[in-house]
RNA sequence: GGAGGGAUGCCGGAGCGGCCAAUCGGAGCAGACUGUAAAUCUGCCGCCCUAAGGGCUACGUAGGUUCGAAUCCUACUCCCUCCA
């Protein structure tokens, strides 16, 4: 175990973070010496890891290099009750064979970021299957809490005022989550906070255990790419680990300025006192945003994919968003040599409009270029040349080749 | 078991016999603007007919009444609230 420097605690304990519980515990168990496991859960009622989910894995990752153990758990029974977090939805159940293929691809992105090596991978299912947990288990579980202290919970609390369902399976969530610490013998639990009620659950039950209550360690949920809601995939505004370094880059150009700073505090190793400077140059108006927000897509690049990539991204934005020109590679729509078809029709074929109709609606708006000249109306495919480039929106392009 | 309320487009939510492909807001898309982005402004925003214009499908499901239904009636399905 290496030795544990104040620098490193500073980093560990304040950066990224958003609360402790406890704090001063913590940092004793930190301070022993004793390599602390580490509860990381999630639902594979999802497959893709985005940079929401990013925030909490690098914070795992660096108790890793201090020598702590992850466990992740996969809530294979959880997922197929229903999440109720967040979106106010009834997530509906899953099937045991969807569990297992999300689960498995989940952990092929979570060990991009977190150290294989240093994680135990436990599934609930080992302790919560017919015939090892029974009904008496859940009269017993159940028994210790009531609805008061579950209507307590802020996402419970305003479904219910606002007469939206809630399902009673989902109090049986928070149980199960928190009876995972107690059959891992968490020490400390990482979650969003919005996982702060079901953290303490674990606590409690941990407590009535005999065990030693976990410590809670609450990160901020990022704020997705539209600048106002969590991120999320749902809502469209999130930037994949896994998306092609191009898009990974673009979407983080089209952050709003004000993420800026809190992306490249929670996704970056970007040292402290050059974030400030960053902060206090845009605030000066000395910095332009735009140049530190490419330094952020750099990095993110960098990280999930290499630091090639992150400079070709970086030189493909700026021709193509920058300054508009036409990009290194266009798809190629093979169009048959006599084809009398519409563009509209090709357009549609090639992906670039849902329908014809709104393929003939791009072109009343000006957004259709052949050659850089916009056309007004739907034309025969036939009256465009072999070779020409075709400009839908901003920046989608494809090329005609006749076959 | 009883009483009441509801199901509308991607989402929220109007409409309550013709003027409804359906007000409005959000999302999305496009154009303008912009030191990236946001904000803002303008337009679009079911599908098909290459325009004007026309056609076809749509308001939980299935029938019905009517010249005409998202709007009325019947049955069914699902949901919510309250009482027991």
């Amino acid at each position: 175990m290496n030795r544990l420097l104040d620098s490193d605690l500073k980093r560990l304990l304040k950066r990224g973070v958003t609360q402790i519980i406890n704090e001063e515990e913590l940092v004793r168990m930190l301070r022993s010496g004793r390599p602390l496991r580490l509860k990381q859960g999630f639902d594979p009622s999802f497959t893709d890891i985005h940079m929401g989910h990013v925030v909490g894995l690098r914070k795992l990752r660096q108790f890793q290099q201090l020598g702590h153990q992850v466990v992740l758990i996969v809530g294979d029974w959880t997922a197929r009750i229903g999440d109720p977090t967040g979106r106010s939805l009834t997530r509906p159940m899953l099937s045991a064979e969807q569990v297992k293929f999300n689960a498995q691809t989940y952990m092929e992105q979570f060990f991009k970021i977190v150290d294989k090596e240093k994680t135990e991978v436990r599934y609930q299912s080992a302790w919560f299957d017919k015939g090892v947990f029974g009904l008496d288990d859940i009269i017993k579980l159940t028994s210790k809490f009531t609805v008061a202290q579950f209507l307590a919970r802020e996402d419970f609390a305003r479904r219910y005022a606002d007469g939206h369902p809630i399902a009673i399976t989902e109090f049986l969530y928070p149980l199960m989550q928190g009876y995972d610490s107690v059959m891992i013998e968490a020490d400390v639990e990482f979650g969003g906070t919005d996982q702060v009620f079901n953290c303490m659950v674990g606590r409690q039950l941990q407590e009535m255990a005999g065990l030693k209550p976990q410590q809670v360690f609450l990160m901020p949920l990022l704020v997705g790419t539209d600048g106002v809601q969590k991120m999320s995939k749902s809502l469209g505004n999130y930037i994949g680990v896994t998306d092609p370094p191009n898009q990974m880059y673009g979407k983080t150009m089209s952050v709003n300025d004000d993420m800026i700073i809190p992306y490249l505090e929670l996704l970056t190793d970007v040292p402290d006192e050059e974030i400030a400077h960053f902060n206090a140059g845009m605030a000066g108006g000395k910095l332009n945003p735009m140049t530190v927000k490419k330094r952020l897509a750099h990095e993110l690049v960098k990280d999930f994919w290499s630091v090639k990539d992150a400079e070709e991204a970086a030189g493909e934005f700026a021709r193509t968003v920058q300054h508009k020109e036409v990009p290194e590679e266009i798809p190629v729509l093979n169009v048959p040599a006599g084809s009398d078809a519409a563009l509209s029709a090709e357009l549609v074929r090639a992906g670039l409009a849902k329908s014809r109709t709104e393929a003939r609606r791009l072109m009343q708006q000006n957004a259709v270029e052949i050659d850089g000249q916009a056309i007004t109306g739907d034309i025969e495919i036939s009256k465009v040349a072999g070779g020409s480039i075709i400009k839908v929106g901003k920046r989608r392009f494809i090329k005609i080749v006749r076959e």
